[in-house]
DNA sequence: AGTTTGTATGACTAAATACGCATATAGTAA
DNA sequence: TTACTATATGCGTATTTAGTCATACAAACT
């Protein structure tokens, strides 16, 4: 290795900023609930209502939720009147889902090879 | 929570079951340190206490942010007299984070645009 | 002015989890 | 066997966060 390396400094390509930064992106997506919101935002936007019958969910987490997502830059936020309307403003998200459910597909067909019903 | 029988059925195309699949594999990537791990995996396989070294943190720490990672399949586990290997098992896992970046520096750019320095 | 409706938020609880310490386990060597 | 090394794990603590309730805020009414 390196031979003026006598201090304890660690290799660190990537910053602890970026790295907080895309895993706490990842962390957004990592609850069922926005995930769910994501889905349902894919026919077009809507308002919170809407979003509240669609999920079952209630009201208050519903909006967390949504704010959540919007600052993460996944969804915005338009308001008409007194209904708040949600929309997708980043496509980029289902690529990540669609590239994690083909993951998780192999590795489940995988499973079941190891493990035939 | 007490059971309510007659409970509104919701539109549900995704089932609970794949979305608590998908939110969790997010989840194991919504931690700094696991992503640390996973760029210094991109070298090729590395050992427990390799990867200790390089990232500093403490040896428990980084055993279970392993455990997390090979439990989600994104890095697989070789066991070589007392050390255990550790290497990346799904490539996808950097498209992942290729996507993630590529909208943070869309999104911090639109940023520095209103507010620049 | 007050009322109603849609959405956001403060406060709180419960659950999840990252981390460190100590110890257990697995493998090697004497 | 014992000793040593590398990795895993039980346990406790501190932090984070999803969820609910009640209430605040915002906008459109009368």
């Amino acid at each position: 290795m390196s031979s003026n390396d006598n201090e304890i400094k660690v290799k660190r390509t990537l910053s602890d900023e970026a790295l907080e930064l895309v895993a706490r992106r990842f962390g957004v997506l990592s609850e069922p609930m926005r995930l769910r919101l994501l889905h349902h935002l894919l026919d077009g936007e809507k308002n919170v209502t809407a979003l509240v019958e669609a999920t079952g969910a209630g009201q208050a987490n519903i909006s967390r939720h949504l704010q959540n997502l919007a600052q993460a830059g996944f969804v915005s936020r338009r308001r008409d009147g007194l209904q708040v309307y949600y929309s997708i403003a980043d496509e980029e998200v289902f690529k990540l889902c669609d590239i994690v459910c083909g993951s998780l597909e192999k590795q489940l067909s995988a499973q079941s090879k190891v493990f035939p019903r």
